[in-house]
DNA sequence: TCAAAAGTGTTCGTGCTACACCCATGC
DNA sequence: GCATGGGTGTAGCACGAACACTTTTGA
């Protein structure tokens, strides 16, 4: 036992994040160009070492500000990998999170944490270094599944938005059409919805009304 | 950042084991009575460091082996709860798990590792060492909520069983009644279920048709 | 006046809910 | 023969799915 608690000591934990946004009706994660180590010049999640003295929540946050202007925007841990090779050289157990911002939402110059940082549509991913490419897919499937039974799509979406702007980032996430007529049936009678009264306004068609949600927090709702 | 991974030596990760089982009629949690170290005398559920040259889930698989017979019994990651104070004297990260096994499932000796192992209700639990009434709510959570959109429910069941104790075990996991003839409607509409042709026995009432999965394997499917 | 998106109701079918009585066995 | 759980059908209702035209604006 104690010879185990010897070994023990080079476990390292580490702290990865998908950062989802929707951009150019696509959805899109976040990366960044690896600086160090075997895998520099590949893409990765932001992310890195959980220091001892903070929680691994406390790090994911931390993480996060490190890449986006604005720190409050929904943040949920998704799974631990325990198999991963994050750094050939050693073991490493990473703790991944997946984070929802709008696209509005401003990035951070980081230049002296990652040698780049850009978006990338879900579906046409560069080569991930790490194990990424399998967490990525899973912040994926939890996104799209928890689409379907919480109201947490409000947090890739601005303040106030159009029926159709919602329905737009749902068909997005979820990869399908919706009719819009029940859509709109639907989503009103949830009760999840006011109108602020005013309109958009500069297109070239008919102006549409602006929403917003009653309560900008997670809850679990049957919504499709 | 050479100082911090220094200092990263001394994470620990640890892993805990919900393990479920139905008995009397109840939801039960096998918990252990700890041995050493500070919360001695007090009940927790299963669970250990995890070694170095292991992965967590083999970690989890490990010590689901030292309390269960068979190791063939559903094994889900649950969460990683960073903020946990598991041993005072050191900083722990804990990764949980969750396992289903039949009432018929052996329970091993392992008096070597625990001063003590028992079932209990869950809504009757004792006073729990670390954060693990936490770990447990939020494992009954996964569970009922997989049971609405899962076939996880054969975990807990024998090979063989009839559609009464199927029902009694989903009213059991999800805390509420279901109606007999509805139940057997759509139970039987999944497709899901085979009669193996043999009827209960020894009973004081008519006999009752068994039932086995056609397949014993994890799949979502709309049950509830 | 044309293009482009906003807004709006009805019909139909499916699936969930509620509900009560006879059957086969052991004692 | 009696107590105990096993097994079975139907009717009403709510909800999801399919579907097309008019409105309002900017250019």
């Amino acid at each position: 036992m104690k010879k185990e608690d010897q070994r023990l000591r080079y476990a390292i934990l580490a702290n990865d994040i998908v950062i989802f946004a929707i951009r150019d009706g696509t959805l899109n994660v976040l990366l960044v160009k690896v600086k160090k180590a075997s895998f520099r010049g590949l893409w990765a999640v932001p992310g890195g070492l959980v220091r001892p003295s903070e929680t691994v929540d406390t790090c994911a946050r931390r993480y996060l500000r490190q890449v986006v202007a604005s720190g409050d925007v929904f943040l949920e841990q998704l799974y631990t990998f325990g198999k991963v090779d994050r750094d050939p050289q050693g073991r490493v157990v990473s703790v991944t999170y997946y984070a929802l911002i709008p696209d509005a939402e401003r990035i951070l110059d980081c230049s002296d944490d990652y040698a780049a940082v850009a978006w990338f549509p879900v579906d046409r991913l560069p080569e991930l270094a790490y194990d990424h490419d399998e967490v990525v897919q899973l912040a994926v499937d939890r996104l799209r599944s928890k689409t379907t039974y919480s109201n947490i799509i409000f947090s890739l979406l601005d303040r106030e938005f159009t029926l159709s702007d919602l329905q737009r980032a749902y068909e997005i996430v979820l990869n399908r059409k919706l009719d819009k007529r029940n859509f709109r049936k639907k989503i009103l009678s949830l009760n999840q919805l006011v109108k602020t009264g005013k309109k958009t306004t500069g297109k070239a068609h008919r102006p549409a009304d602006l929403y917003r949600f009653r309560l900008r927090r997670y809850a679990t709702i049957q919504i499709l």
